[in-house]
DNA sequence: CAATGATCATAC
DNA sequence: GTATGATCATTG
């Protein structure tokens, strides 16, 4: 095991690799870091310490964990049936300044080209040093499933650019879905309202379905 | 019991 | 507030 930065994609996938079986106790205790009783407070501390035992190094930067590499990684908690217990965090949605939208410039496109998944068990009543992680896949979207994605994209975007932000919700899209993305509810940004003005409203973040994830993981493992 | 809306920690 | 990492927990 070893934490330095990837130099390629064969050692960053022989790392994801080296992982399998392990549980995020042993990941944990072998880079000196103390494992939470849950996640309750703590939610992103499993993303956060495969990200220490593969070597990213964009740690709080708007880019790839892989910028060299141009590799996003996603951690997945899955149940025993090896299916997606949570939807997947994206990017921020874009809500004002959508003057030129180009779906091969968005932060979304860029974030997907590449993802490295690392499925682990995410069932709450398995010890959080006791989940193992499994099979990693680097996934790149099938042309049929970029269509898909870009669909729902534009969709979204078409509508927060035409003021209807409050009437999206978590139903649209059948890939990516929008949802608030905040500490609380009572955080706000800008937003375009229904009659063309600025108004205040939720931070949203675009995620992935668990269908879709689902059947990713499924297409590949299955 | 899945899905939608809400929330937690941290850096800057 | 924005962006990183996500999961929690109420609701339908």
């Amino acid at each position: 095991m070893q934490n330095l930065s990837p130099n390629n994609q064969q050692e960053l996938l022989h790392s994801a690799h080296l992982l399998t079986g392990a549980t995020l106790g042993e990941i944990a205790q072998a880079f000196e870091i103390c494992v939470p009783d849950n996640l309750l407070k703590n939610k992103g501390w499993v993303g956060q310490l495969i990200e220490t035992a593969l070597g990213a190094t964009a740690k709080q930067q708007a880019i790839p964990d892989f910028p060299e590499l141009d590799i996003e990684l996603k951690t997945i908690p899955i149940s025993a049936q090896l299916t997606p217990l949570e939807t997947t965090y994206i990017t921020t949605a874009p809500l004002v300044n959508l003057e030129q939208l180009v779906f091969e410039e968005s932060p979304l496109y860029h974030k997907l080209k590449h993802v490295l998944w690392i499925p682990i068990q995410g069932e709450r009543d398995i010890p959080l040093a006791n989940r193992m992680i499994g099979t990693p896949l680097l996934w790149q979207p099938s042309s049929e499933q970029w269509r898909l994605i870009k669909q729902d994209w534009f969709e979204i975007m078409e509508q927060i650019t035409l003021g209807r932000i409050e009437y999206l919700n978590a139903k649209h899209g059948e890939i990516i879905q929008l949802r608030p993305k905040a500490a609380n509810s009572q955080v706000t940004t800008a937003a375009i309202g229904q009659d063309g003005a600025v108004i205040q409203t939720r931070p949203r973040g675009f995620y992935l379905k668990t269908n879709f994830t689902n059947t990713l993981l499924q297409e590949h493992f299955l």
